[in-house]
RNA sequence: GAGCCAUUAGCUCAGUUGGCAGAGCACCUGACUUUUAAUCAGGGUGUCCCAGGUUCGAGCCCUGGAUGGCUCACCA
């Protein structure tokens, strides 16, 4: 074996067949399994006094041998636990399995508890059983796997070598978990849509086209879970949310993938003051629940989660950030003599509305580090949201703030039928004049209104952005299991 | 889609002016019954991302390409 051929897989492999030829099964079966390593700790004094026997199974992360006995640390999703096999509690053939095992193979063991002289808690192997052969090297263990390509596309091994990647992804299930919980507590009903669209609504997106061959067809990818949900409100299910995947055929950054999860919720005879109270709420309480606390540390800043979270209207909010004030300027033309006093460039066919949210997303939404409420946009970039009664330019819409990222989008939906049809056919427009991500017009949508949709507040809120603040991740592909990579060759 | 940067052993990284491809860990052989980044003695395992070019000679210089990261654009 050690001539010529020092092929790191070829040497695993050739460990495979010694193992059957020795006669051990490299791939084993159900192992019972009492406690897992941080039961262990937990509960060592009592295991270290009875003497009584404990069985764990994980993955060989470091071994050390010294000839008639050794140790090995394994690694469970709890954590690590050493482990100590010695030539005469096992016996020669197990033991003669120890020096054959590699770092990366998963086994199961058996025996006491005890502290070694150093002080660490460690199992007295009695019965050590080889459930699966690794025929790969792991990644180092002093440095871990740190190429970013391979932590994506191999997220398995960042998962084994990487232990705070574990962390995240047990917070992020958490997280959506506590959402659930405080969803279903208030009282929504969780829901399921199709994520297959012959009308892709509910967003301003470039969606994924796809092909239904039975019923030749063309289908979207959802860009929304929207249009359906509010059909659920028209149908009387009256608090109803969705948390999904929504998918968006546009670029990728480290705030964007292709496909993201969020949830969208929908709730009658409600406005958009109400889901200001769920935003904020149900953010704390997934913090709360999950940290333990409101204050979280994101790349050094400590954001306060606390509620109630500063509300702003978008125009006092400019003023607030650059001094200048829109609210007089009730023209266009007094708008973009403001905006371009700013240095702002303003596009040719720009309202009032579009001016002051192009000041809004270029001269404040990079100062809005503390959670933050931002009230009552322009109709123009607002096609779902109902319209203020004392100012017809702007809507009963918000988006909530942290850390200069867009957490949540919310407004009082618009309910009617007439408005709805004649801002689809706005929006036709604009897509006859070749702006392919301008909304579809869906008539069964404008049906549904007709039917009668109450008053209701509705929210989305993106979980992948909410997952990044609470686990401090600068990138969404570090909360995504599997980000979108071009395939290697 | 554009700009900048990166790509060398399984992993983390060095690599000088263009002159024989390096280290640590991992791995292999041997010793060792409480070690713990175990230790001791020995062993370098490579498509230097790919394809061209310049050159007596390229990991290094030039051109094109691939993948990834960051920034910008689009967007949530």
């Amino acid at each position: 074996m050690h001539e010529t051929e020092h092929d790191l897989l070829k040497v695993r492999r050739d460990k495979l067949h010694l193992l059957r030829e020795e006669g051990i099964e490299p791939y084993g079966e159900r192992y019972i399994v009492t406690h897992q390593a941080e039961n262990i700790v937990v509960e060592f004094p009592s295991l270290e006094e009875s003497k009584e026997e404990v069985s764990i199974a994980g993955r060989i992360i470091t071994k050390r041998g010294h000839g008639k006995a050794g140790f090995a640390h394994i690694q469970d999703i709890t954590g690590q636990l050493q482990v100590y096999v010695r030539l005469d509690s096992v016996g020669e053939k197990q033991h003669r399995l120890f020096g054959i095992l590699d770092i990366g193979d998963i086994i199961g063991v058996r025996g006491h508890v005890f502290k070694t002289k150093k002080g660490e808690i460690t199992l007295w192997v009695k019965e050590l059983i080889l459930l699966s052969k690794s025929l790969r090297p792991l990644p180092e263990k002093w440095h871990g796997l740190k190429d970013v390509e391979l932590r994506y596309r191999q997220r398995y091994v960042d998962l084994i070598v990487n232990p705070r990647v574990k962390d995240v992804f047990i917070k992020r299930s958490r997280i959506i978990q506590a959402m659930r919980e405080y969803l279903n507590e208030a009282g929504f009903l969780e829901v399921e849509t199709p994520m297959m669209h012959t009308i892709a609504g509910g967003a301003i997106a470039r969606p994924f086209i796809t092909h239904h061959n039975a019923l030749d067809m063309q289908l979207y990818m959802r860009i929304a879970t929207e249009l359906h949900l509010k059909r659920l409100i028209v149908g009387g299910l009256e608090k109803v949310y969705e948390i999904g995947r929504i998918f968006r055929n546009e670029g990728i950054s480290t705030r964007h993938n292709p496909e993201f999860t969020s949830v969208e919720l929908y709730q009658a005879y409600a406005d958009y003051h109400d889901m200001m109270e769920i935003t904020e709420g149900c953010i704390a309480h997934i913090a709360k629940k999950v940290l333990g606390t409101y204050k979280v540390a994101f790349q050094g800043q400590e954001i306060d989660l606390t509620p109630p979270w500063e509300r702003i209207t978008m125009v006092d909010a400019i003023r607030k950030h650059t001094g200048v004030d829109f609210a007089p300027a009730g023209t266009t033309v007094e708008a973009r003599k403001l905006a371009e006093g700013l240095g702002l460039e303003v596009d040719k066919d720009a309202t009032r509305g579009t001016i002051i949210y192009h000041v809004f997303e270029e001269r404040v939404e990079d100062k809005l580090i503390q959670p933050v409420f931002i009230l009552d946009y322009p109709i123009e970039v607002s096609p779902l949201a109902k319209r203020r009664e004392d100012d017809p330019d702007f809507t009963y819409r918000f988006e909530a703030f942290i850390v200069c990222s867009e957490i949540a989008n919310a407004f009082s939906e618009l309910n009617d039928p007439v408005d709805q049809k004649e801002r689809f056919e706005y929006q036709l427009q604009q897509r006859e004049a070749g702006d392919d991500e301008a909304h579809m017009m869906d008539e069964d949508y404008v049906q549904a209104l007709e039917y009668g949709l109450p008053p209701t507040g509705g929210l989305g809120i993106g979980i992948d952005r909410v997952v990044m603040i609470l686990t401090d991740s600068p990138s969404i592909r570090d909360v995504i299991l599997f980000p979108t990579l071009r395939p290697k060759e």
